[in-house]
DNA sequence: GTCAAAATATGATATTTGTCATACATTTTT
DNA sequence: AAAAATGTATGACAAATATCATATTTTGAC
């Protein structure tokens, strides 16, 4: 059993906030997985009963929308946190959780995260304020989804997801999603997206090589939105 | 200045975990507010400082987009609180709260609520599920804005209209929004929904007269959506 | 390596939605 | 009451996007 106490990415999520002893206790309660890439850590309506930390690779919080798309809703990376709100709220999982990679995550029963949650301030606030970055990139999010279109969204997306995951040596999206999962987050039909990735291609603002997309002037790509 | 002690819409609320002697104290340093329909409470970027408690009418919470058009990102109504998350986030309002009717607030300082929520256990649990829930909703929303047709965005508002605000006793819907605010909360052109409600109207799945809004028969409208 | 399956790409077309213009109705101001 | 301002309604059209069909390329299984 490895040691939450050296476990680099605890640095970056509400779990900093814990003491020497709590660490200790939460290596010993804690559950260690290999995910694959494709399989999911749970599902919507999934009974968590615990938090999930991400210590390695990325997955995708996704909801199947009634008109059977999966519509994506945040991209999850090492040393954030999954399920704490349906662990506060004590309800089921509202998104699944899929790997886009293969992944390593701990699991922490739900006992243990509330006895930290009760006993330790600063980890409760840390946890609180996670929610509310939630809340508020969710609903500028919304505003998005709601008032710009899908050409804006899908700029939008790409600088996002350089800034966020970063490039490979050669430039490109170091981060790889399927056309599918492109237009999943940008709220869109497969199609319109392939469409759209083209265009932006044929006017050299992006390169595409196979599944690579290389990101040629991020600055006329943003004037371009 | 009046009690919170006797003040109903406590109940509905978060403070409904204080006891007598924090309602004392809280109604001590409340200021209320009378708010005229068409005024802000507070604008997207103010630095609220404390949280304002619905006792009378509604209000919208919006952000302005890009584009310029205000989209509605969730309606108030008596009993919750606003600005919870800015608090918490020690952040700027994210959102605008403009009067939809006259209203009632009042406003209880930031270092008021901050005691509450650091003694008072239930209190801040209480906060952190209205959280969680408002974070559920937007992401449910954030899906609907993406993956569902305007059409669709708008026969659930309208229902959701009425299921949450009810009706006036000659069966209209008891929320009065103009036509360009129900498009901000669908998030669409004025004109479309405009269009769309006449097409409703012809089909005789809604009824319109004037600024007032008739649902004829909600169950063939959710099966129309 | 070969084949089948899946992913990506593109064309053709239909549908949805937005924009602009204008008419009509209602409310507010004077 | 008249005039102006605002809100609602509708037509004509343009633009954006979805859908369906069909290539083409890539990937994975064997």
């Amino acid at each position: 059993m490895s040691k939450c106490e050296q476990c680099i990415v605890r640095q970056f999520s509400s779990l900093k906030a814990l003491n020497k002893e709590e660490l200790l206790r939460m290596a010993e309660c804690k559950t260690s997985y290999i995910i694959k890439k494709g399989e999911s850590i749970f599902e919507e309506g999934d009974v968590t009963n615990g938090i999930y930390c991400v210590k390695d690779g990325v997955c995708k919080l996704s909801k199947l929308s009634d008109n059977g798309k999966d519509q994506i809703v945040k991209l999850v990376k090492p040393g954030e946190l999954l399920g704490q709100r349906s662990m506060i709220s004590d309800e089921p999982a509202n998104l699944s959780a899929i790997a886009l990679e293969d992944m390593e995550v701990c699991f922490i029963p739900r006992s243990e995260v509330m006895q930290f949650f009760n006993h330790n301030n600063q980890f409760s606030m840390n946890v609180m304020k996670t929610i509310c970055e939630d809340l508020k990139d969710a609903d500028d999010h919304m505003v998005n989804m709601a008032q710009k279109t899908v050409r804006q969204r899908l700029v939008e997306t790409l600088i996002y997801l350089e800034e966020t995951f970063g490039k490979n040596e050669d430039g490109s999206l170091h981060i790889q999603l399927s056309r599918e999962e492109l237009a999943g987050m940008i709220g869109t039909a497969t199609e319109s997206c392939i469409r759209l990735l083209s265009e932006l291609n044929k006017s050299e603002l992006i390169e595409l090589s196979g599944k690579k997309i290389f990101i040629a002037d991020k600055n006329k790509l943003k004037r371009f939105a």
